[in-house]
RNA sequence: UCCCGCGUAGCUCAGUUGGUUAGAGCACCUGACUGUUAAUCAGGGUGUCGUAGGUUCGAGUCCUACCGCGGGAGCCA
């Protein structure tokens, strides 16, 4: 006899979208969600495989040779192999249906009554803590698949227009990028540290001979391939220890970072929205059933305001104007509002959730709350950096048009107490064949938040790191 | 790092101005019923009330510290 697990498996979502015309055989693998018996001598079990949202009704019969020792012991979780046929479900609730001619149990639960994952509501909270096994809800298997549908769909944006996707390091040495706290990377005895005559750490001793940290940012790195390459990309873990606990901060992310030559910010602005657009109609398209799953249970709005997002230009404002919106608004703000300091989140979501209520565009900030590689505008005081800025998450896009030249890069260095020595190889860029160029990072995290309407970033990422928190 | 809140059964929660033996739903088991689909109905047992102190005749309830978690702020994506 042969072993059904060596059986070609039938995938649910092909039985489900009828790719299986009805009486055609199929074996199906997967997890029991739900398993309802009739005292018709039947059991309707409910089985699920990740290839789409919904699971599948399998039809038992008391026929079957191991119908009383084994299929009226299956419970939410176990694994079993279903060898039937397709046949067009007389009852409600699915178009098609399995009648099972073998039932092939293949792992059960050990423990029904304390299984973490019962097939009720839990809260998020708590399924953080089991974070091993809540893939199999509704909830984080559609966020699967929707994280998986987004990565391709980002490959697939850039890849249709020409640009590179640049592996750019996890490990970086230069620890000037500003971006946040780093995280060290070191294989230095922490109990026996070397230390120089003056009683400093040596880290000519490490590992790289210096001091080295995980990534902030691929995009100094990035820009030197733009530099060559023209448009390029970069999309993968990105590291931050600042110490936030906040639903939109994790200490491992990933990040999208696009890099555009010969680019000024107008060309990075219709870029962002093309992106944007992009992606969630992809979305849209091909994960249909799990982002109505999202509407139904997580946000009313998920799918109405990718639809409008999808439909309709960007607001887009300087942060100038920004001010005087703010300023003019009849609000007690908590943190006061005035030309020269950064928008705070209160700032930031009035713009968005009141006053144009949906994404915006904020452009051209104040050099002085600006990193320095950003490019100074003529008027001396802004410089060319753009905020793209969504409801309920805030900052989604941080870019700019670059510094390219070189005598006002080191000025900007040297205004930031920075020492442009430090910035050899960036520096280089800006000495042989300059040219302007301009990119921006989307925290793919925040991305999937928005498209969902998951409340905690934490919920959006399999096994999400956060201060104090690497389980898994 | 700062501010606020929470911690009671495997899970989700209730528990009054401090007062006898700690409550419900879900899950699980048994039975009834049923082409069922969050099935329904009846029955069954369940706890270091986060930890350690303190106040009190008496603490799940009040106070202190600590631990854990969550929300907000800052920082940012």
């Amino acid at each position: 006899m042969t072993d059904p697990i060596s059986l070609p498996r039938t995938r649910v979502a092909d039985v489900l979208a009828g790719r299986v015309a009805p009486g055609e055989r199929a074996v199906l693998k997967g997890w029991v969600r739900t398993r309802r018996d009739s005292k018709a001598g039947l059991s309707f079990i409910n089985l699920h495989d990740g290839s789409c949202f919904d699971p599948i009704q399998v039809v038992a019969k008391n026929e079957l040779p191991n119908y009383e020792e084994e299929v009226l012991h299956l419970t939410s979780g176990a694994s079993c192999v279903v060898e039937g046929t397709v046949v067009e479900s007389p009852g409600r609730g699915q178009s098609v249906e399995i009648h099972a001619d073998a039932v092939h149990v293949v792992g059960l639960v050990e423990d029904p009554e304390t299984y973490p994952v019962q097939p009720k509501r839990h809260s998020f909270e708590y399924l953080r803590t089991v974070a091993h096994l809540r893939p199999r809800t509704n909830t984080f298997g559609a966020i699967a698949r929707v994280r998986h549908t987004l990565s391709q769909a980002v490959h697939r944006f850039f890849d249709e227009r020409g640009f590179y996707w640049i592996h750019t390091p996890i490990i970086t040495t230069s620890d000037a990028e500003g971006a946040g706290e780093l995280f060290r990377v070191s294989t230095l005895d922490l109990l026996n540290v070397p230390r120089t005559e003056e009683g400093e750490v040596d880290f000519s001793e490490d590992f790289f001979g210096r001091n080295a940290f995980l990534t902030v940012s691929g995009q100094l790195n990035v820009e030197t391939y733009c530099q060559a390459l023209s448009d390029v990309y970069t999309f993968g873990p990105t590291f931050r220890a600042e110490n936030s606990h906040t639903s939109r901060h994790l200490s491992e992310f990933w990040m999208i970072e696009p890099e555009i030559a010969f680019a000024d910010l107008d060309a990075l602005a219709a870029l962002a929205e093309d992106f944007l657009k992009y992606l969630f109609q992809v979305l849209l398209e091909e994960r249909e059933d799990d982002m109505a799953f999202f509407a139904e249970r997580i946000e009313p709005e998920a799918v109405t305001r990718l639809e409008q997002f999808v439909e309709s230009s960007f607001e887009r404002m300087t942060y100038t104007q920004a001010v005087d919106i703010l300023e003019a608004a009849d609000r007690k703000w908590e943190f006061p509002v005035g030309w020269g300091t950064d928008l705070q989140s209160e700032h930031e979501r009035y713009l968005v959730e009141e006053h144009v209520g949906r994404p915006v565009v904020v452009t051209d900030y104040p050099k002085e709350i600006k990193a320095f590689y950003m490019r100074q505008n003529d008027d001396g005081r802004t410089v060319a950096a753009l905020d793209v800025l969504a409801p309920g998450i805030g900052e989604i896009i941080g870019g700019s048009q670059r510094e390219e030249r070189l005598e006002v890069l080191d000025q900007r260095i040297r205004e930031m107490g920075l020492d442009p020595v430090d910035y050899g190889w960036y520096r280089d860029l800006r000495r042989y064949g300059t040219v302007p160029h301009a990119g921006f990072g989307l925290g793919f995290e925040r991305l999937i938040q928005y498209a969902t309407g998951m409340a905690n970033i934490r919920d959006v990422i399999p096994f999400p790191r956060t201060p104090g928190s690497a389980a898994f």
